[in-house]
DNA sequence: AAGATAGTTGACTAAAGTGATCACGATTGT
DNA sequence: ACAATCGTGATCACTTTAGTCAACTATCTT
């Protein structure tokens, strides 16, 4: 699982959706990339991207932007990176794969496996929750 | 953590030395290129950097080959995957991260942490240990 | 109706990483 | 001598990643 800068933009705009989201207005794209600094067409790729997934809505025009689709809490950090095509491969050619082959790609497996698990127990509406009471609350290994 | 090519031939070409460890004869880079369909060059490139590293020790002329110079239960997956240069970047530029910033950057090095720890508690011994008793004693989560 | 705001689309580029190859040189056993 | 084997550095093709651009469409405000 490779955390590449478009999910980790991806996720800061999502986040900023759901910290605005009793706000009835949509958040203008322009308004994120001000915030944190993203590149203004990268974000609008990304977005767009987001759309597709069904994770964001749009309005057009002035006064448009984007909404979220659904409730904070039900939105994973592993739904994001997957929404925007996080291939994982390592795709076993299916010829010859020894003993000490499939012994290893247990592991690498697993390890992307746990990863995963991170990903896909964290919601967004933890880290809004975690941002709004300013904590870090992260328990370390 | 990305397992590349390159790290899995590794841990091929040392899981093959761990196996043939009581024999005291070296070796060759071509039984195991054959042995697993490895692109020669490419085995003999990165036996080099595995050298360098300083996990085997090549002898050179006829007869020659590789030899683990630590014992299999002491080199680790993740030891491999450092060896070979498994650079894990995200390297924030310090330079203006918001709270939603830092808080995404630390579910990702949660994540990546996690998957070190996999890594970290396989030995090349313990895959010696399940290829010899021909279990695939892997538990999933 | 006009103009500004804002999203839509698709093509495009530059840089970096990855997998792999090659030519040539240096050692060593038989 | 000769064949087998490692050592070194350069090079290449391909893919992914990050980021850009131009032109278009929709909507709101006045």
């Amino acid at each position: 699982m490779v955390i590449s800068a478009r999910v980790h933009y991806a996720c800061l705009a999502l986040l900023e959706l759901a910290l605005r989201r009793d706000d009835p207005a949509p958040v203008a794209a322009g308004e994120i990339t001000e915030r944190h600094g993203i590149p203004g067409p990268f974000l609008n790729q990304i977005l767009r991207t987001l759309r597709t997934a069904g994770w964001v809505e749009s309005s057009r025009g002035s006064q448009g932007g984007y909404r979220l689709t659904a409730d904070p809490s039900r939105i994973t950090l592993l739904d994001v990176a997957e929404a925007l095509g996080c291939q994982e491969s390592r795709g076993k050619t299916e010829a010859m794969a020894t003993a000490e082959d499939e012994l290893l790609q247990e592991v690498w497996e697993r390890a992307a496996e746990v990863s995963r698990q991170v990903l896909a127990t964290t919601t967004l509406g933890d880290l809004v929750e975690r941002c709004r009471h300013g904590e870090s609350t992260m328990f370390y290994i």
